[in-house]
RNA sequence: GGCGCCGUGGCCAAGUGGUAAGGCAGAGGACUGCAAAUCCUCGAUCGUCGGUUCGAUUCCGACCGGCGCCUCCA
């Protein structure tokens, strides 16, 4: 199989292929910057982080593009009332989504192009399409797209054009559009839009982009008149990318995006996230009761078109499972190697685990399957390990840590999970002093001292193990999930 | 009302027209001073009712239950 990613615009899985082999050239919509993302939102994120790493792991030079909207009706008015510019106001949202996409393990996009800095771009499309007839400025000063103009207009959504004609009143006299329909392009400007400097000049006065228009322009400024993959959530299908599409093609005549996937909205706690509910979790709130593998690799348990529960149980699982991998790691790391020793058919399995594992991400990124098959290969590997004779061949060891870092490069969390814990050398001579105190105490077989030290570390989630080979000591839990549940 | 999704063991979650991956939890066992880690063993008739079929969890229909979008919310 190759990569099939399942496609809203044809509601099938269809081949991926980009436009120009080899390359590939991606817009996901991103974040709205007036407040911190929550954790709905960046299951979307990770999972554009998930294809920008499949993509490459696969071989494709990649373009990601993810924008940062930075004009918009809330912004404006979140900063007027604070009396700052949307430029001041969305600075603070702007680094803390970068900060939570980087604890979640996500590889840093190609390009973060923020709507405040395409202007000029998008007024001059403003125009193109005016110029087209698929767009009519009003009185006020306001641009419109016609819909009725683009006969395609609802063919991402399913909706019926027609039906979305509410009432009989065609003029709508708030904002003089030709029809109900239409949406708005560029918005005049408003006493707010001038406080919180956010007006610009254009061929109709001054305004401020409407966000669909935004997307547009950015993604055609910094890909191409076609992207090969346009992403979002699944509430972005309509309106947003409806809209996208029509103005888009509108313009350049060309197809806009040639795939079109939409990422299901998170439960949390079976849920729907809602500020009333009180369960929008950000990432901060997140990580004080658990460590970002743990989330990453709960974000990423479920295909990402499937319904997915986000509970503080399942976290606990998650950090668990992810124990287990790091656990493994580890024993394959201490595992000796022997040239003579006899293969102990791990080479096999790891060839067979990466098999697997391409197979479920090819079929429309089915993570959970390719974790399955990490475990599956985690579990036939540990009974290979215990039935080999103290040491194995260096070709079942390099294969092995070679196919755990490759389907890491994919999932991420491994790797996650190895930066919250490393240790400076302070803290790893004051561990090993009290390992040593404790062998020592085990050696007496004083053994109400020697639970005392471990039960001190274990407050500290440290956790020891005795082995033949001497007491190895690990970190259950990273820094960051300081307060995990025990 | 329109469009769409889902219901698999305690929890999470894959999957296939021929009797069901994986993770977490649980029980028993091996190992251990005790643990931890690891391994072995154990557990599901796949929402309900019909239909198609030699055979359905997988296809079709109805019903029940849950959910999403249709409001510039990923």
């Amino acid at each position: 199989m190759s990569l099939h990613l399942h496609d809203t615009l044809t509601r099938s899985l269809r081949r991926f292929t980009p436009l120009r082999p080899g390359r590939v050239g991606i817009y996901g919509c991103g974040p709205t910057v007036y407040g911190r993302a929550h954790i709905g939102n960046f299951r979307a994120f990770v999972v554009y982080d998930l294809l920008h790493r499949y993509l490459e792991w696969l071989g494709y030079e990649v373009r990601f593009v993810v924008n940062l909207t930075d004009v918009d009706d809330r912004i404006v008015e979140l900063a007027a009332e604070t009396g700052q510019s949307i430029r001041e106001f969305a600075a603070p949202h702007v680094r803390s989504f970068l900060a939570d996409a980087d604890t979640l393990g996500m590889r840093p996009f190609d390009s973060h192009p923020r709507a405040t800095e395409y202007v000029p771009e998008m007024t001059a499309f403003v125009s193109r399409l005016v110029e087209r007839g698929l767009a009519y400025a009003t009185s006020d000063g306001s641009v419109y797209f016609r819909i009725s103009g683009f006969p395609e207009y609802g063919r991402l959504s399913r909706i019926d054009p027609d039906a979305l004609r509410p009432g009989e009143r065609v003029a709508d006299d708030k904002y003089e559009k030709d029809d109900i329909r239409d949406f708005a392009l560029w918005k005049a400007a408003r006493p707010e839009d001038e406080y919180a400097d956010a007006a610009w000049e254009s061929p109709w006065g001054r305004g401020r982009p409407g966000w669909h228009l935004e997307c547009s322009v950015m993604a055609l400024s910094e890909i191409g008149d076609t992207v090969d993959i346009h992403l979002g959530g699944e509430d972005l299908v309509f309106p947003h990318h409806e809209d996208e599409i029509a103005q888009s093609e509108g313009a350049t005549g060309e197809t806009f995006a040639r795939h079109w996937v939409h990422v299901k909205h998170l439960l949390v706690e079976g849920r729907k996230m809602s500020k009333s509910l009180g369960n929008t979790y950000t990432v901060p709130q997140l990580t004080e009761r658990s460590e970002p593998a743990a989330i990453r690799h709960l974000l990423l348990s479920a295909q990402y078109r499937s319904e997915l529960n986000f509970t503080f149980g399942g976290l606990e699982a998650s950090r668990r499972a992810v124990q287990r991998l790091l656990d493994f790691r580890d024993r394959l790391a201490r595992t000796p190697t022997r040239p003579a020793a006899p293969p102990a058919g791990i080479e096999g399995l790891a060839g067979e685990a990466l098999a697997r594992f391409r197979e479920a991400m090819d079929d429309d990124l089915n993570t959970a399957g390719a974790l399955a098959a990490l475990f599956v290969f985690v579990k036939e590997a540990n009974t290979a390990l215990d039935g080999a004779a103290g040491a194995i061949s260096e070709g079942d060891r390099e294969s092995a840590e070679a196919a755990l870092a490759s389907m890491d490069e994919v999932l991420g969390v491994l790797e996650l999970a190895l930066a919250g814990r490393e240790v400076d050398e302070p803290e790893r001579e004051r561990i090993e002093v009290l390992v040593a105190k404790r062998d020592l105490a085990r050696s007496r077989r004083d053994f109400a001292q020697a639970d005392a030290i471990r039960d001190q570390l274990a407050g500290e989630g440290i956790v020891l193990e005795d082995s033949p080979d001497g007491t190895r000591w690990k970190h259950a839990r990273s820094r960051a999930g300081s307060t995990a549940a025990r």
